[in-house]
DNA sequence: TCCTGTTTAGGAATAATTACTATGTATCAA
DNA sequence: TTGATACATAGTAATTATTCCTAAACAGGA
């Protein structure tokens, strides 16, 4: 799943984009991530490199790479957008209990045929199934951890998507 | 669909809920509403009966029927939330136009099996599938009326949950 | 290398929601 | 029926996430 620099330079070049060390940066954290981060968990993570980086910075970059195509936002809530670089057709596993959001590829979840009872000149153009639940280490702890300020980490657990 | 005073007042008091007009009054709306209002939308409905009303209450009381089990919240994005008091199982038809929110009831989609590749420890609560894409109205229209005041209702369409 | 339009960074603005708090009121018990 | 009390309401203020605005910096093509 690795992408070099000039892959990343090419799909910017092919949708206008100037290549800027905080665009390549920010991309690259996308695309590296499974844990469908928010802006500030992207800012957090770029910060390092790029002392004087602004979150309006992140946050006009996803909205570039979003209105191109190359990454998606995902919402599990009204609070927080959340983005995907993972473009290939896929449905979440969503955690109620540390808000972490899983990728599900089963592909027969991609073929799910038209519903019935529908308006008939409503046009289809995609879907996905969200699965809600609880993760193995919410299911043994408190119920809500309510954590509003990580996508999907645990506090006791230090990084990645689904902890376990 | 209808539901009575009474009726209500008996789901507000098997939850431990206080009887009051304004809160009667919000779930009623909502009760009756298959457009899966803001919480700004059930104000301007509910307003006129209670001049002195305030957003705040709306939003209160929302809170307190969620966590109660008697509403749920629905999003389609990270900017509004939006609710809906149809507790049985269904799914979702979303225009990307004027992002109206339509209940699919199909069955079918109810039963979709366990997916394949996911965290064995992951205990799954529920699912619900989005469908996405252009209403009638938003197809031959413009693609993108972007309407963030209000329900998925077109300013020249007057109410209703999906034109046409 | 130079020009030009895009990108960045900073601060201010906005929108949605939540927090705080005094007053009001539904409900229960006497 | 009445009174006490805990929950509800309304008003204002605060917070959070995001967008807007602007000047300076810089990438990419001529």
């Amino acid at each position: 799943m690795d992408i070099s620099f000039n892959d990343i330079k090419q799909k910017f070049r092919g949708c206008g984009l100037k290549t800027t060390p905080q665009r390549t940066a920010i991309y690259n954290a996308l695309l590296r991530s499974t844990a469908h981060p928010t802006a500030e968990d992207l800012f957090a993570e770029v910060a390092p490199q790029f002392p004087m980086m602004s979150l309006n910075t992140v946050y006009y970059t996803l909205g570039v790479l979003r209105t191109s195509g190359l990454i998606h936002e995902v919402n599990i809530g009204h609070t927080r957008a959340r983005f995907d670089a993972n473009l290939s057709p896929h449905h979440h596993l969503i955690c109620l209990g540390c808000q972490a959001i899983v990728d599900v590829m089963d592909p027969r979840l991609n073929r799910l045929t038209s519903p019935v009872g529908i308006p008939k000149d409503f046009e289809i153009t995609s879907h996905q199934v969200a699965f809600r639940g609880f993760c193995g280490t919410c299911r043994h702890h408190t119920r809500r951890p309510i954590n509003r300020s990580s996508s999907g980490v645990h506090p006791t657990t230090a990084k990645g998507g689904l902890h376990g």
